[in-house]
RNA sequence: GCCGAAGUAGCUCAGCGGUAGAGCACUCGAUUCGUAAUCGAGCGGUCGUCGGUUCAAAUCCGACCUUCGGCUCCA
């Protein structure tokens, strides 16, 4: 067969020829360097066959594609490692199972059902079998098996291995990869791409946890342990990693809540349930503030609704048959049963019936800081990022069909425009579509209606420009779903907000508006959240900016620092003058030393500190010390004043 | 909800069978100081809860609760 490499040349192999071979062929000094291939855009090891007539390119360690190959490697060496450390706790090497192994971002995992749990010390005793098994150096060879033979090898052993070979769709090839020999190695049903052998590994790995999985992540079958693992080719890469989880943590909004005083949670209140602290609640009802002005501006009319609707609100939603075990226990009132609202739609369906409307007055867009409480489960739960009651930055735009499109980039500029003001630069959108195969009784069937909804989307994301993703199976059961995406400072991705397009509530509410026929139409409706809940936007913002408000955000914007007791006087003199124009400032007026403040007010994130001591008095000035800035300056109050409000009103 | 780990003063943590400790915070006193911690004293905990083992439990065992890391879920 002939294999054609990347700067256009052939080479002539014999069917079967393995990248390894081709290598080989080329010189040398490649046949051993080579780590694995691309061929026709696939990434294959040095012990698959080549398809005949592809497109080659050889791989090296220098390549990225290099990670991919060693951590699935260390997947199965972990793999054997933990077969050895149960052999040596007297079990058989059957009684160890293994279920999957794949490579991760930034490393790899397996999937384990052992006779007896494993616990974190034992991590530590992989580990070291680990860094001896790459120590030794075992060659990987690759074989493979007929369904019947590969079955054979696994029939009443490991079941769930067995279950993955019956569900190879026909015709796939069944590739094992073993590792040494049957003595000391390991064999694992897997179909690649590996490296050569186990030296070829990088020593820079480490498992760092141990979690419960579910057997295809399905919750009714069964948990399975699942070890996690990290691995880089170099030490820096690893460092950078470890650097990362610490800043990560460093970041985390739990913990700068705590530190900073923003917010709590009290099991005596409930799990799930956040109460705001003074500092917290000031940040977001700035938020709060900012978001209403912005709606004000782009036409959204504020409604207020209750927090609690009668059950049949939600049977005309079509809420209650999805989502009853996700929302709180009924409430029986009267004979009546009545629900801690989950969402805000329903409520505002009722404020659109409430008076008959005109084309004329479509679109409408009615908004809410609406707080709802859903009753998510207990292990999910997690600081602001997800409770159980939590207040969105809710609306709802009624409009007729044609305008859908226009006023979806409406919203899309919206969240630019907002977005913008916070700083967040790289976020996209992700466009959920309804996956009809796998899930019909969530979404019904496929036709005109869900066509229309998805090419209104598509097109507003287009004209607009805004960059997208698109994913299968996450829509919900009344329309296509369009989340905000954003990467946080430490790359990691988060969902911010989420957006529906409706057409079927109108219907269910039998919401109605006149056309220019004197007809009467049903309104499409859009789900919209800029923020998504102010207790995820702050959650998510407070670990963008590690705590670190802007001035305009900042609950205290300036501390006063006088330097001894004379200087009191003269600092509350400024502290008035700034609060006179709705400057945020606090003098520190305890008998501790200066530094000692400076410190506080470091440690505490506040943007501005103010020192005056005898030169400030006299020449009404202030020494101002800014957060992240190296050196300090002098100014008059009226220029600091100028400043700081300027930078109020630029919100920075 | 499921698997694993952890819960000791407001916070961060030590103690791991012989009836509770440190630093910070807080209160009081002294110090009045020029850009990230002044000194001293005091206050503060039925060691998550309930039960068991023991002469004796923060410490060992069990159940439950909460938190954390995952899985599942997210209108």
């Amino acid at each position: 067969m002939n294999i054609y490499l990347p700067d256009g040349k052939s080479l002539e192999l014999p069917e079967q020829a393995t990248a390894a071979d081709a290598a080989r062929l080329i010189g040398p000094g490649l046949a051993k360097a080579a780590i694995g291939a691309i061929a026709d855009g696939d990434l294959y090891d040095l012990m698959k066959p080549l398809p005949s007539g592809a497109r080659l390119r050889i791989l090296t360690e220098k390549d990225p594609e290099y990670a991919q190959l060693f951590r699935h490697t260390l997947a199965h060496v972990m793999a054997q490692a933990v077969r050895e450390l149960y052999r040596e706790r007297g079990f058989s090497p059957e009684a160890v199972k293994l279920a999957i192994g794949p490579v991760i971002e930034n490393g790899f995992y397996y999937d384990i059902d052992a006779p007896e749990p494993l616990r974190e010390e034992d991590l530590p005793l992989i580990e070291a079998k680990m860094h001896r098994i790459v120590g030794e150096n075992l060659p990987l060879h690759r074989f493979v098996l007929s369904r019947r033979e590969a079955l054979e090898r696994y029939q009443g052993i490991d079941p769930y291995k067995t279950e993955l070979i019956e569900n190879l769709p026909p015709g796939e090839e069944i590739s094992f990869y073993q590792q040494g020999d049957d003595q000391n190695g390991f064999t694992d049903l897997c179909r690649g791409p590996h490296v050569p052998s186990t030296g070829r590994i990088p020593p820079y790995f480490k498992l760092t946890s141990i979690a419960g999985a579910y057997w295809r992540g399905d919750s009714s079958r069964p948990m399975l342990q699942r070890i996690y693992g990290i691995a880089f080719s170099s030490k820096a890469e690893l460092d950078h990693y470890l650097w990362q989880q610490e800043e990560a943590k460093r970041r985390d909004h739990r913990k700068l809540g705590q530190e900073l005083d923003l917010f709590t949670i009290s099991e005596e209140v409930g799990k799930g349930l956040p109460l705001w602290l003074p500092k917290g609640a000031f940040v977001r009802r700035q938020l709060e503030q900012y978001m209403y002005d912005k709606e004000q501006t782009h036409g959204y009319h504020y409604v207020y609704t209750p927090h609690i609707g009668h059950a049949k609100l939600y049977y005309t939603s079509g809420h209650l048959p999805y989502y009853k075990d996700d929302m709180y226990a009924p409430i029986e009132i009267e004979g009546e049963e009545y629900y801690l609202k989950p969402m805000n739609c329903p409520h505002h369906h009722m404020i659109y019936k409430a008076r008959p409307h005109s084309y004329r007055d479509l679109p409408l867009r009615l908004a809410e800081f609406g707080t709802v409480y859903r009753f998510e489960l207990s292990g999910t739960l997690s600081g602001l990022t997800r409770g159980r009651g939590f207040t969105q930055n809710d609306a709802h735009i009624y409009c007729s069909k044609a305008q859908v499109k226009g006023e979806f980039i409406r919203v899309i500029q919206l969240f630019d425009e907002v977005y913008k003001d916070f700083g967040i630069q790289d976020y996209w959108f992700r466009l959920s579509l309804p996956d009809f195969e796998n899930n019909p009784e969530k979404f019904g069937e496929p036709g005109p209606h869900w066509e229309e909804a998805i090419a209104a989307i598509r097109a507003a994301l287009d004209e607009t420009g805004a960059k997208y993703v698109e994913g299968i199976g996450e829509a919900t059961f009344y329309g296509p779903k369009l989340d905000v995406q954003a990467r946080t400072v430490l790359g990691k991705e988060e969902s911010v907000a989420t957006n529906q397009l409706d057409f079927i509530s109108g219907q269910r509410f039998g919401l109605e508006f006149t056309n220019e026929r004197g007809e009467k139409e049903t309104p499409v409706i859009i789900h919209r959240a800029i923020m998504g809940s102010f207790d995820r936007f702050f959650a998510f913002y407070l670990e963008h900016t590690a705590g670190d408000f802007p001035l305009w955000l900042s609950p205290t914007q300036a501390v006063i620092v006088p330097i001894s007791d004379r200087h009191l006087e003269y600092a509350e003199e400024v502290a008035a003058e700034l609060r006179q124009h709705r400057l945020r400032v606090e003098v520190d007026d305890r008998p501790e030393r200066m530094n000692a403040k400076i410190r506080d007010a470091e440690l505490q994130k506040i943007p501005l500190v103010l020192v005056v001591g005898d030169k400030e008095t006299q020449t009404h000035t202030v020494n101002l010390r800014e957060r992240h800035v190296k050196d300090q300056r002098t100014l008059s109050r009226a220029e600091l004043i100028g400043e700081m409000l300027q930078r109020v009103a630029e919100r920075r």
